[in-house]
RNA sequence: CGGGGUGUAGCUCAGCCUGGUAGAGCGCUACUUUCGGGAGGUAGAAGUCGGAGGUUCGAAUCCUCUCACCCCGACCA
């Protein structure tokens, strides 16, 4: 490509409510456009790298024996009754009407559609197991988009959907896929992470998520230290706590006037804050509920829904917090609680404590040299409800947790029969039996791996493309065009060489400043640079700098073609 | 949905408090001098000041309503 053809719309100037890199250099580099809240034009730079991710998913997802095709967009509401998903969905959904009042939604996903078409076409389990995927748009109403296409509302997403007529099948595609997706991030170039994940709105047994490791990710992964052992800090749990130490210290009401928080009353009593216990008041499906952590410990929401009669918790009011346990919160606590009104659930941890404190329900106390069993009964319920910190043990046993920050941009999971039993998507077996078909299904964010790429490979001067997504891999720069036409020839021939040895390389013809045009090319993350002037042409080399290099070095045309292999 | 904020030229923003009929930088057009790290000069095009209503002799500015966008929170492949 000549740019002196092509649309740069590079910019010097950006948003001020751009706040991560990626985000920013897109809209720097002339990527993006937006149009509203979570739309956008990718610009024909930015969708020359999206197809370029794009084209590998596909590569792959095709060596894996999986079969592309494509579903609508627009899909009615008739299915999503089948699965009950209609309203568990939420707002993400977008529902809208067509002239005839009929209802549909824009897909965030395609479980119903493909159980559609899969208990249509598939009658035996010789035609399984089968593994479809298309590689189109999505649309999630997102309650807050943010960070550009990072989380965008309308967004490109690869999904895919595999049946099966048992369980052992399933195994074998997840396996496959987990393979896959691997593959298709080592290729592309990033540092990820595959980590156990929550299954989530999507349902089933199995799931893993893949996680691009960036600082700015918005998810939490917690892994070990010594093992292969990694999880979404919304599942990852730390190693069951040892058995509960025997009561020493006599229960005693302690004076904390204004220390509403466990650090506070630790500081104030002069005890480490593991030995308090954090009190939290949500409202359940059968009324007040009081969770308790150990002090430095946080409650997780994922792992707090999964105790039944919690499934869709919320956190109690002041007013009912008050009514439940007669104060404020700061000083609540399980001691003395009306345990008819309050269902007390512990974490393991705060299970296994002895003489530790708690707040007095009465405000500016709490209580000191508490024990279960002796001063409150046990708790109605014990489980891990909180999140994993680093240097918790890790639950095989070896190594401790470290957390890191990722960037999710592919999840598969197992889903069983979930959807093939909500929708009646059965293959004759070998006995001649109707049965639900196994089902899996696998994403990957084509459009958040742009995004995420960027997060991890940039500089001060704009993107460092991983060479694979790169929208060319060379970039032949002019100077003086001109001036002099034998320059002119001279980076035309190179730039059809190069071209013609593989090599994708766009010339930068534009006549602009050197300074203007190299800024341009390290903005848009060019891998390899090379200098035609009217001094390398004096000397018959070609003036060579890769996009991570301090600086240009002179090489022989066979140097350079060599380097670009 | 709760709290906060912003809408003025293609882009980034100033002007608003204290009302007098719209500015800067970048970009764009033409000419010119430049020409190896985002050049300089000259001339120029470009804005119903998000929308509606109100107050006023007069509204970008004050008031009301409304729409859009952004931030924090809750929520989420």
């Amino acid at each position: 490509m000549r740019l002196s053809k092509f649309h740069l719309a590079t910019v010097k100037e950006v948003p001020a409510d751009a706040e991560i890199a990626s985000h920013r250099l897109m809209l720097r580099a002339g990527m993006l456009r937006k149009h509203a809240a979570g739309l956008y034009t990718w610009s024909p730079l930015g969708f020359k790298v999206l197809k370029k991710v794009e084209a590998v998913v596909r590569e792959e997802m095709d060596r894996a024996g999986a079969l592309e095709l494509a579903m609508p967009t627009i899909q009615p509401r008739e299915l999503w009754d089948e699965t009950g998903r209609w309203q568990k969905f939420g707002g993400q959904l977008l529902k809208i009407k067509d002239r005839k009042e009929a209802e549909y939604c824009y897909g965030p996903t395609a479980e119903e559609v493909i159980t559609d078409f899969a208990r249509s076409e598939l009658k035996s389990y010789k035609q399984l197991p089968v593994n479809f995927y298309q590689i189109t748009p999505k649309f999630r109403d997102e309650i807050r988009p943010r960070f550009g296409v990072m989380r965008a509302r309308e967004f490109l997403m690869k999904d895919a959907y595999s049946f099966h007529v048992d369980e052992a099948s399933l195994g074998r595609e997840y396996d496959n896929m987990y393979a896959t997706y691997a593959r298709i991030f080592t290729r592309l170039g990033l540092a990820f992470r595959a980590v156990a994940a929550d299954t989530g709105a999507i349902g089933g047994s199995r799931s893993h998520e893949f996680q691009v490791l960036a600082d700015s990710g918005e998810d939490a992964i917690a892994f070990s230290d010594a093992s292969d052992y990694a999880a979404n800090v919304e599942l990852a749990s730390a190693l069951a706590p040892g058995p509960r130490a025997a009561a020493r210290e006599a229960m005693r009401e302690v004076p904390t006037p204004g220390k509403a928080t466990c650090a506070d009353v630790a500081a104030l009593l002069g005890i480490d804050i593991r030995r308090t216990v954090k009190s939290v008041c949500v409202v359940g499906e059968n009324g007040f509920v009081l969770a308790l952590v150990r002090g430095d410990h946080d409650v997780n929401e994922v792992k707090l829904q999964k105790i039944p009669g919690l499934a869709e918790y919320r956190l109690a009011n002041e007013q009912e917090i008050i009514a439940a346990l007669g104060a404020k919160p700061g000083y609540l606590g399980p001691v003395g609680a009306d345990r008819k009104k309050v269902r007390v659930i512990a974490d393991r941890e705060v299970a296994a404590m002895a003489d530790f404190v708690v707040g007095a329900n009465k405000a500016d106390f709490h209580i000191a040299g508490v024990n279960w069993g002796r001063d409150l009964p046990e708790p109605d319920a014990v489980a891990d409800i909180r999140k994993a910190i680093e240097g918790d043990l890790s639950p095989d046993g070896k190594g401790r947790l470290k957390i890191a920050r990722g960037i999710e941009v592919g999840h598969v999971f197992a889903l069983g029969t979930k959807y093939s039993e909500a929708m009646g998507a059965t293959v004759l077996d070998t006995d001649g039996k109707n049965r639900p078909m196994q089902m899996g299904c696998y994403g990957i964010g084509v459009s958040r791996i742009v995004a995420a790429a960027i997060e991890q490979n940039h500089d001060d001067a704009g993107i460092v493309w991983p060479e694979p997504m790169a929208p060319w891999r060379m970039a032949v720069c002019v100077i003086n065009p001109k001036n002099d036409a034998k320059i002119n020839e001279a980076a035309s021939a190179l730039y059809g060489e190069l071209n013609a040895a593989g090599i994708e390389t766009c010339l930068d013809d534009r006549g602009l400043r050197p300074g203007a045009m190299f800024a341009d090319i390290e903005l848009i993350g060019i891998p390899h640079r090379v200098v035609v002037s009217e001094r390398g042409l004096a000397a018959s080399t070609f003036e060579y700098r890769g996009r991570r290099d301090a600086e240009s070095r002179n090489l022989t045309r066979e140097e350079l073609f060599a380097r670009l292999g």
